[in-house]
Formats: structure tokens, C-alpha cells, sequence
DNA sequence: ATGTACCGTTGATCCACGTCAACCACGAAA
DNA sequence: TTTCGTGGTTGACGTGGATCAACGGTACAT
């Protein structure tokens, strides 16, 4: 049976000491002492619904956010109307980096089913990273991280075919998955075929082609959003051994 | 007649306070006292001869670089050989700020001819930000900076086509050579017509061709790699205004 | 001058992906 | 149950840019 927890204000607040994303948040890394320290910096919790908006480019910037619970995609709207999505955050990730340099967010974070985040003031965390020792260099890594993933896509969309990208962004889902504890074959995509499109720099119906060769070749089985990888070394082949060249 | 300034130790040593490039490089919006205070950070100037690494992808990481004369490309290397560039950097810009989250850098930094870097180790920017008040939220808004670059990078071989990207780039060449004190209208370009195409995803000769509608439209001059912008509007209204649509 | 190596230009052809269009699957609402 | 809307799949066809190939210009060494 079951120990029933009271509900108490105290209980409700965030805290970082407490929560079992500590490994893939800001607080990786970091020792017990200083992490007590960060339950200041959280201020509240906030709940977004699908399809809402986190912020939206233009936004003045006051704070970021580590995602507590469900999942984002973040994207810039052309003048003409095309967007592309910049990414996608999964729980432990964080949201806004983009805002700091101009003091106004630069695109627009969207909820892609009912999520929580913990809001993190940036004055205070600019304070707290001045006097909490790990804090400051976990903070520089989670910003360069985001650097290299950046560069990463870059790669991607530069430089790969349609179906590579897509064994790409399978194989990244995958990890990133197994990396929170779910299984690393089997997952639910939480995002349309237009937005990995998007993402990927492709329409949605090559997506969708994408989806049904891998299939076909015994890759994966796909369900709509419901994807199992039945080989991930073919699929890490696929990158590795692009069209066969002369 | 032009004073004689006497070459001393202490006038070849750096000195962020000395410097012409205030306004571009880190030291952008700090105080004059915090600025001082800067002139122990940067440690030594390194030069760089042009096509030599300033690092290399795996490198250990322990500095970052201000480019204090010159230009760079950053590259990353894929296992077959496919090289994809993921910038082009500047007098005033920050390098290797991708080293920051595994403690190793992640690309190459290759000079596009004879250059000169401050050596900014990380260990003391970290030390002086948590105690100069303007330093830490410059440098935040630097790595910030990249990442909204970066977006705009993945926006623009996400969802443009060639001439599309060409006009990007030139125009944004443009604007930087613009804030350095150079002609908006005409530059030399320090890199090859396959190193704007890797950046832009594009091969050699698509760029090569690109230059060439451009020039037949009168948009721009081009003469190898210096080039003359005749028609900015009309490169802009490339951008906004890409293909015909029902 | 003359060779040589790299870089850039241009043309001809090909093909991966976009476009257009029809249809299907699933869930929510009536 | 039917209806409706959104999202996904699949086919037929067109095209933008890749590929292949030849050639020209420039810079630098001899």
C-alpha cells in the first residue's frame, strides 16, 4: 500500500533538491550543498497547454525555463509565412537561452502536449551564478551545448539527403529517450510529419515517404506517431554510408 | 607629423582598454573601470598564418579566442569526408565557445588569411565574471548571440533556396563589414565559392551561378572574390519575396 | 616569359525532392 | 451511429540544384 503524501503549500513548491530530473537539468553536476542553494532560484512552476505558447518571439526576456514535464518545439515565423522549427526540448531541457542576447525572445516556444516548466528569473540566476561555484560553469555548458547542437543541425540540413536526416532525428529521439528512462526502441513522437519536416529542412510528404521506406526495409515499424526501431544499426548506417560514392 | 609611439613590453601587451574593437568584442557595454579590470584577462595574442587551425575539433578546451585582426571559417568534419562549415568570423567575434560543454571543442577554426586572436583563458573569465558586474552578462549575451545566429543559420538552409541563401549571406556580409567601418557596398570575400557553399548548402557551382544571375540582374559586380553591391533593395526583396506563390 | 596549381565559370544532363492531388485513418463532436 | 476535421499516406509529375565535364583566369614559383 501506497504512503499517501500530504498536500501541503511547502510540498507544492519546487525544488531542486527534490526533483529526479537533477541529472539532465541545470543542477548536473553539481554538489548537494549548491543545489540546496538552487531551490531559490526557482520561482514557480507553470502550466502550459498544448498548443500553447511558452513565449513568443518579440517577448521581453526575463527568465528561462527547464522543462518539469512534456515537451516543446521552438520556431521562427518568416515575414512570408514559412516557418522553420528550430528544435524540439524534452523534459530536463531548457527554454529561452535565445532571449538574453537582445533582451526580447527571438522565436517562439510551443507546447506539443500539456507541459510544466520551472521558471528561473534570470537576475536571480545571473546573482546565484556569481556565488554558487558549479552553478556558473553548469549554466556556460548548458548555453554551449546548445551551441553545438545548433551546429549539429547545421551539419544536417547542409549536408545530408532526406533519409539520413531523418535516421538522424531518429536516432537523436532515441537517445535522448533512453537518456530519461524509456525504452530507446520504442517511443511516441510527440510532433506532426509538417513539423519534423520543418525541422528537417524537408516537405512532410518526403517525411512521410521517408517513414514508409524505412519500413519497408525493415528499419522500423511505424504506427502514426507511434515508432518502434527494429534495427538501429542499419539506421546508424544509413548516416555513416550515405549514397554510395565513386 | 605623427607622434613616435615607443615600442615597450608594456605597449605590445594587450589591452582590452586600448583597443579599437570595444564596440565589437566582449567588452561592448561594460564600464570604463570594469573595462580596466578586463586587461587581465586576456593573456597573450596569438597569430595565426592563413589555412592554419587555431584548434581542432577534440582539442582540449581552455580558452576562448577574440579574432583581433583577420578572418576565420569554424568546420565540422564528418567521418566521409563531407565538411560542412558552420560559420565565418570576423575582427571582434568570439571563438570557441563550443569547447565550453565537454570540456573539448567540437569543430575547426581555420584562418581565412594571416590573423591575430586574443587568448581569453576560461578559467579567469569565469573567476573575473563572477565579480565584474558587466562582464558575465556580455559574455552571455555573446553565447546567446550564437545560438540566435545559429538559428537564423538552420532558418535559412531550412527553408531557402539558392539564391535565396546567396542574398542572405552577401547581405549580412554586408552589415558586418558595415559595423567594422567598411564600405556596406563592397568587400573582398576571404573565402572560396565551395566553403560559401558548404555554408549555405550549396555546391561550388550553384554559388558560382548564383553570382552570375545576380551580376546579369544587376543586383551586384562581382570580380572573383571582390565584390560590389549595386542594388541593395533588390537583394532584400529577394529574401522577402522568394518565389511567386498562388 | 612559362609552367603549374588552384579557383571560378559555364554548359549539358540527371535525379532527389517538391508539388499537386486523391485518398485513408483516427478521434472528437453531434 | 454518422459527420467532420486534422493528420498521414501514396501516386504522378515537374523542377531546382547536383553532377559531370570542359575551359578560362589569376597568382605564384621558376
Amino acid at each position: 500500500m501506497k504512503a499517501t503524501v500530504p498536500i501541503t503549500v511547502a510540498s507544492l513548491k519546487v525544488a531542486c533538491s527534490q526533483c529526479n530530473l537533477v541529472e539532465l537539468c541545470l543542477p548536473f553536476g553539481m554538489s548537494e550543498s549548491e543545489i540546496d542553494r538552487l531551490d531559490e532560484l526557482v520561482g514557480a512552476r507553470r502550466k502550459i497547454k498544448r498548443q500553447q505558447h511558452l513565449y513568443r518571439a518579440g517577448d521581453p526576456f526575463e527568465a528561462i525555463y527547464a522543462i518539469r514535464a512534456g515537451s516543446f518545439k521552438t520556431d521562427v515565423l518568416l515575414e512570408d509565412g514559412r516557418e522553420q522549427v528550430t528544435g524540439f526540448q524534452m523534459t530536463g531541457e531548457m527554454l529561452g537561452l535565445d532571449g538574453i542576447s537582445t533582451e526580447a525572445h527571438s522565436c517562439n516556444a510551443i507546447a506539443l502536449e500539456d507541459s510544466e516548466v520551472c521558471v528561473i528569473a534570470y537576475s536571480k540566476l545571473e546573482e546565484l551564478s556569481r556565488v554558487v561555484e558549479g552553478l556558473q560553469l553548469q549554466f556556460h555548458k548548458v548555453m554551449s551545448r546548445e551551441i553545438v547542437r545548433d551546429h549539429g543541425v547545421m551539419t544536417l540540413l547542409g549536408s545530408m539527403r532526406a533519409e539520413e536526416r531523418l535516421a538522424a532525428f531518429l536516432l537523436n529521439m532515441s537517445q535522448r529517450f533512453t537518456a530519461r528512462g524509456f525504452s530507446p526502441a520504442e517511443f511516441h513522437l510527440r510532433m506532426t510529419r509538417e513539423e519534423i519536416g520543418s525541422y528537417l529542412g524537408l516537405k512532410l510528404e518526403t517525411v512521410s515517404r521517408a517513414f514508409s521506406k524505412f519500413q519497408d526495409e525493415g528499419l522500423i515499424a511505424v504506427q502514426q506517431k507511434h515508432i518502434r526501431i527494429l534495427d538501429i544499426v542499419g539506421l546508424k548506417r544509413l548516416i555513416q554510408h550515405p549514397t554510395p560514392r565513386p
